[in-house]
DNA sequence: AACTATTTATAAGA
DNA sequence: TTCTTATAAATAGTT
């Protein structure tokens, strides 16, 4: 099996193989009851899934597990929420947050886009995420029970990732 | 097709299953050239996944492509954040904060659970998850809508997701 | 795990 | 894109 050259050739193949790729996926959830996801862009760059519940489900769970059997994970919630702090105090100090808290509040009213604050707000949201996920991990520490939603169904355990 | 219900048949069609989904996976990605990925949790709860490149490349993206082209939600992280700083700011003046840490970075030394520091750390835990959920929101609110569901794929109008 | 009868997927052509 | 069809592949049931 090899990669179509032909520009339309492949444009064919990939509708139709996409279609039995979600069919695939489709039938895999329902018949073993697993939430399954199949993610991939388009040659033009445009994503196209397919998920038997949502993508933030699928790929959030991913995320989920992977900081829980990260050694990143688990570091302290304290030593990450300090580091937050200073981040911030660095943006106050930058003079930014003004505008920023203006933008959140007044949504409506035209600000022109700016990509730097944006790359920003995107940091600060994947801080976040991390602390979050050390707040976590620590509360479970502290031996108080959260419902993480993977829950074992067969007892044979499954040897997981075909990567490349 | 429907979910099987034995135990012992649902585990074959799943091993049967698994491997032709990933297959497929496989062709359509050599094929066509696309970046695959086929995420699932397995039974046994532990993740499985093909990705014709790597997991977080796929899943990142997906991540990185919805943040840039949602327009969701309008609450502020900043006050969110703002508050969370000054609750932490209270703890440190109650002089717990020490205690804490130290319990975090040695979590095998004994100290006595308590109680009352361990709701503290719930409540950090749930304004953690609104500012969070801000912070997310806001993200998105710096973008135009989308629904992950219609998205054209090639340059020529067409639909793809299929969610549910 | 292996076999096989049957169903399903798909490539090529229109 | 959809339809047809010959061929190849997937898989459910069985051993």
């Amino acid at each position: 099996m090899k990669y179509v050259e032909s520009k339309e050739a492949r444009y064919v193949t990939f509708s139709k193989r996409k279609a039995g790729l979600f069919r695939k996926a489709e039938e895999f959830s329902t018949v073993t009851g697993a939430d399954v996801g199949v993610l991939f862009f388009s040659p033009s760059g445009k994503p196209c899934s397919y998920t038997s519940t949502s993508v933030e489900k699928i790929t959030g769970k991913f995320r989920e597990w992977k900081q829980q059997n990260t050694d990143e994970g688990k570091s302290s919630v304290f030593e990450a929420f300090d580091d937050l702090c200073k981040y911030k105090q660095d943006e106050n100090e930058k003079g930014k947050s003004r505008e920023l808290r203006y933008k959140v509040m007044y949504p409506g009213v035209e600000i022109p886009p700016d990509k730097e604050r944006l790359e920003k707000l995107v940091e600060m949201k994947l801080r976040l995420d991390k602390i979050n996920e050390a707040a976590k991990n620590h509360i479970q520490a502290e031996r108080l029970k959260f419902d993480l939603n993977i829950v074992p169904e067969y007892e044979v355990g499954e040897s997981s990732g075909t990567h490349h």
